[in-house]
Order: structure tokens, then C-alpha cells, then sequence
DNA sequence: ATGAAAGCGCTAACAG
DNA sequence: CTGTTAGCGCTTTCAT
């Protein structure tokens, strides 16, 4: 690779001038940056970032640690957020932890001695993780963006009001008259998953009823997990009529256990997911769901790490998104409830 | 965030011992390097990769170049790519192109400048893109491995044969009796559905049949463009007995619009896939496809840019992986064909 | 075993 | 407008 020696070498003038005509061109004389031009050309140089970073003590490279990217929500979220940041000249450094926290601590440890400007973490976190201590102190030096719930006032939030997406569902169910309401949610260690729980029961509350707690189940959030407790729930004397997910993925598998069952969907069964990842839209019938914009929460992620960097915006900025009810095929009137 | 210099400081000693702890311990005296240890912990110093590259001439981030994130197949070999370059100490930068060539080009740029060690190009590719000379070009100063199709010597391929994997879909379809199957593949300019649909004559051609070319279509790879032909497909009077699609998220297109004409799978209409990701297990019935093993691929794709990196391993490498059959429920023998 | 000094590729005063 | 010089954070001879 050449470098800027041997531009200048090649061009008869000080390196002084080709990184002028780099940064500064109107301060170099036309001939003189015909020359470099010409000989940046013939080489092929490429001015090494790092190195100028290094001395300007400057970075546009983000980290962004993700538990899990296997899933139809996160894709959609790194789609944007990468993308915008490329507008903007920034590069993303993607880690997955694998919902390790042993790794998650290495990775936030390399990408710090890699110099990236920010942090941002994406995805299901522990309300008790080993690694937020570590996280918190990370707010001395970097800006941090959590995709997710996190409990420090120093760090910003760009997310979906879960809690609230929820409670949208969960009342949705309710006023279509439907009383023996499934919930199928994660491990409440997580944030997200206690959260999307307070709104279930909020609905609930609201509405002056209590929920039938046999029918809330924690579950592996995929399909496997739907699949199973769908299976098990459709056995229960006390058999629900309407199944509320965590996620969309866990509603597939409450597709499936309904088929194999001959339980029609919405007719017997009515289902509501969580996200809104456009393959919800694929199944049959089109399952209802709670949005997050996932797209959306890349780009606004993308834009505050963006003023918190290069403009050095100061202040801790949340960024709370209004989810909504994709009302679609998959949900119907409870049997006998009045219309 | 400390340097080398504060540690130097605080410790008393010259940077040069500093170094000598974090690099080569053991031509450090044990009480200094006790001095060294405890003035790191005490200014939590981590040492700059960025400049140590600089000076070693090495780098170990590679740049992962992708036209799109958001679907089934991508993100799984993302997930076995980054995981297993991490245990490896290495990052990976990940960037979009969004099909844009423009924007590909603008990206390999920065990559170069920000001094990766490699380049891996992940998706589906144009046979003719403006921008495969640069990429042919980028082999003279970098290992470049693709995840597809792409005629050039010098360039690594680490993928699935496909044309293989669909020759197997097509034979079997053929083999349960099927002889109007209808093929919904993709744009014929990228490498990876000319050579499907080569694998897909080749096993007509073997068994002296003769495709019908009103059924084969070039379609949007998704699960809209499977929903579409789908559509339109159940109206011809040479109506299609089975459908083999170029990618698991067109089938579920197919599902989609076999449902709502109440064509039922398989008895009526046998679906094959291609990718193997693990949801089209969760679609009922669980879908027959073409598995590509993402995972292999990218693990494999990791290991040889570390070999490629690391161990200078001289030589071109092209890994392809055997495709299989993931015979499910979706598939069954044509109707009057003698079992 | 340890420190001084040179230098990786680059920018940024500082002279001229 | 242009070149010289110092130095970003670090490693690596070269002496001692």
C-alpha cells in the first residue's frame, strides 16, 4: 500500500502539500495539486484513517454488541442503523455476545482498546447483569445508546415503549371480549419481558379484571417455545381463547401447535405477536402484531450517536418510540361476546 | 483514557517497560512488573490496538460487504462468521450496500482506508457488476473471499454448490412423479440463480424430460414475489403439481396463496425451498428445502481469512459445501404416479 | 533487565 | 503557498 511519502516523493513535494490537497486543497496552488492528484492517482493511494484518527484523536467507528442476530427483528434494526451511519462516514464494528457475559465484557474491552467513539447495545439485557456496572462506568468516555431497558441515567435510550405495546395488545384482546387470555413471554430477568408483562397486566387492571396466571408462561422465545406451550395450553380445561407472544417469532410456533390441533385461527384461536417483522405478514392469516419500527429505532440510534459524537450534542437523550397495533386476519371476536 | 505514558508515569518506569509487560512479560523483573500491573488497574489503561497496528503493519478487522441484512439465510452466517473471528481476536466491520454500486464501491473505499486485513463479500452478486474489476483488483493487496458466485481466479469462494442443491430439488420432484413443477426463482444476472437454474435443467435433462419454460419465472426473491406467482400460477390450466423456489422466504409466499385458494400442501401442491434456515421448520407443514448449512459457511469463511491473515497461507482456497436435501412434509408423490 | 531514541502514517503548528 | 518539525500511542532496535 502506498503511502503519503510516497505520494509526495512521486509528486517532488513535501508531504505537508499532499495532505493539504487532501484536506485543505484550496490552500495548495493548482499545479502543485495537479501534481499530487496525479501521482495519488498512479499509485492508487488511499490516505489511512486510522492513522489520521490517531493523531486527531478522532473516531468514527461505532461498536455494537447484540446478543443474538439470528432473528427477524435485530436484522432490521442493524439495516438501518448501519446504513445511515455509512452516510455519514462512520463504520459499525458488529460483536455478538451470545448471551455470554463473559464474552460480552471481552468484546466491550477490545472494541475500547479499537478506539470507537460510542457504544450501542442491542437486544434482550439482564436487569442484573454482571457486565452493567461495567456499562455504567463505559459513560465516563463513551456516549452509549441501549436499543433496550437499562437502568442508569447516564446512558440514552433509543426503543419502543414495550411496556405500552403490551398493554395495547392486551386490551385489544380484552375488548374483542376475550377473558381466558394466554401470555407467552421470556425469562422476566430480562427487562424487556418485565416490562412487556407490567402492560399485560395494566390492561387488565384497567379494565377491573385479573388474569389468569396459569395462563402466563415464561418460555424460550422462539418458535420451539411457541410450538411447546401452544401444545400444552390447548389441553387446559380452562383453555385460552386468545394467545398474546413476546415476540412474532413465538407466534409461529402458536401457528403451527393450532394446526396440527385443527384450532382455527382467528375463529378459535386468536393470536397477537410482538415487533411487527414483515414475515408476520407471510403467515396465514396475517398476524396481528404490536410494532416496534425497528427500522426506525436503527436510524434514530443512528442519528443521536452521530450529534452526540460530531456535534459533542451534550445531555442524555432518550428516545422513546410509540409502538403500534398492526390490526390484521388473526384476531376475532371472543365466542358470545356481544358485537 | 490513559496511555502508556501516564502508566510510564505513575509507575515510574520507561514506556518501553511498559510495553515489555503487555507484550513480552517475561523480560520484565517481577518488581516491576508489579509497579507496571498495578498502574494499569489503577488508571484503567487499555492499550490502543488502533496504534499498535500502525507500527506492526497488521490488522485484524475484516470488512464484511453485504446487499441486505433482512432476511432468513444472511444472518446466520453472519452470526458463525463474527462469532468465531472474535475468538480469534479479530472484528468485523460490516457494511450495507443495499444492491447500490455506488454505494459498494464508496465502501470498499473506506474499508481500505480504515487499513481491514480483508475483504468478504456476503450475497447475491451481479455476474456483470461495474464493480467486480475493483474487487479483482483489491486481490493484489488483500485476501477477498465471496460467499458467491464470482469468476475470477484470485478471489476465494467459500459457499454452498447451488447449482447442485437445486439440481437435487428438481430430481426429486421429479422422482415423486411431478412433471409440471414450477420453478420461482430470481433475476438471472446474479450468479446465484443462473447457476440454480442450471442445476435445476440438468436434472431434466438427465431424466430426458423437458422443463416447461411458461413455469420457470424470475421473480422478486421474496415472500410478495412467491405470493404473486403463486397467485397466478394456480390459474394456468397447466397448473403447476409442484413448486421448487430459489429461497425459503419466496415459499412462504407459496403457503400463502396455496391457502387462500385452498390448495392444500403437499397433497395438492409439493413446495420445495432453498436455504435451510431453521423457520421454515415452523411453517406447516414444515417446509422440504434445500439446506445451504449458513453456519458452515460462515465459520468456514472466518477460518480462512485467519489462515489467509495469520498464517499467510499462500494459495487460493475455494471451500464449497455440500448442499442436502431437508426432506419434510411439504413434498409428496404427484397424484396417479405408481409408487 | 531497562531506557533512550527512532519511526509507523499522518496532521498541525510554525516559519519562510 | 510551501516545507520543516514535532508528535498522536505504540513497538522495537540499540545501548547500557
Amino acid at each position: 500500500m502506498a503511502t503519503i511519502k510516497d505520494v509526495a516523493k512521486l509528486a517532488k513535494v513535501s508531504i505537508a502539500t499532499v495532505s493539504r490537497v487532501i484536506n485543505n486543497p484550496s490552500s495548495v496552488s493548482d499545479a502543485r495539486t495537479k501534481l499530487v492528484k496525479d501521482a495519488i492517482e498512479e499509485l492508487h493511494y488511499v490516505p489511512n484513517i486510522i492513522a489520521k484518527e490517531l493523531i486527531t484523536k478522532s473516531s468514527a467507528t461505532v461498536g455494537l454488541l447484540l446478543p443474538d442476530i439470528t432473528n427477524t427483528f435485530t436484522p432490521y434494526i442493524i439495516d438501518s442503523f448501519v446504513k445511515v451511519l455509512s452516510d455519514y462516514h462512520y463504520n459499525v464494528v458488529t460483536c455478538i455476545t451470545g448471551f455470554d457475559d463473559k464474552r460480552e465484557q471481552e468484546l466491550i474491552h477490545v472494541l475500547t482498546a479499537r478506539n470507537v467513539c460510542g457504544f450501542v447495545f442491542l437486544g434482550p439485557r439482564q436487569a442484573h447483569s454482571v457486565n452493567n456496572p461495567i456499562i455504567s462506568r463505559l459513560t465516563d468516555t463513551f456516549p452509549v445508546i441501549m436499543l433496550d431497558y437499562f437502568d442508569d441515567p447516564k446512558v440514552c435510550h433509543v426503543m419502543a415503549d414495550e411496556e405500552e405495546g403490551a398493554y395495547l395488545a392486551a386490551k385489544h384482546l380484552i375488548e374483542l371480549g376475550h377473558r381466558n387470555i394466554a401470555f407467552l413471554n421470556g425469562d422476566l430477568s430480562y427487562g424487556t419481558y418485565l416490562h412487556k408483562q407490567a402492560g399485560f397486566l395494566r390492561a387488565f387492571e384497567e379494565s377491573g379484571l385479573t388474569p389468569d396466571s396459569s395462563l402466563m408462561k415464561s418460555i424460550t422465545p422462539d418458535h420451539i417455545g411457541g410450538y411447546q406451550a401452544t401444545t400444552e395450553l390447548l389441553q387446559y380445561r380452562n383453555r385460552p381463547t386468545a394467545i398474546f407472544t413476546a415476540g412474532d417469532q413465538i407466534a409461529i410456533g402458536v401457528y403451527r401447535a393450532a394446526q396440527e390441533n385443527k384450532v382455527s385461527i382467528p375463529s378459535q384461536l386468536s393470536v397477537i405477536g410482538f415487533s411487527g417483522s414483515p414475515f408476520s405478514l407471510g403467515l396465514h392469516p396475517p398476524l396481528c402484531t404490536i410494532s416496534q419500527f425497528a427500522p426506525d429505532i436503527g436510524r434514530e440510534a443512528a442519528m443521536l450517536m452521530i450529534n452526540l459524537t460530531k456535534h459533542k450534542e451534550e445531555g442524555v437523550k432518550d428516545i422513546i418510540i410509540n409502538p403500534a397495533l398492526l390490526d390484521r386476519f388473526s384476531c376475532s371476536y371472543a365466542a358470545g361476546h356481544a358485537v
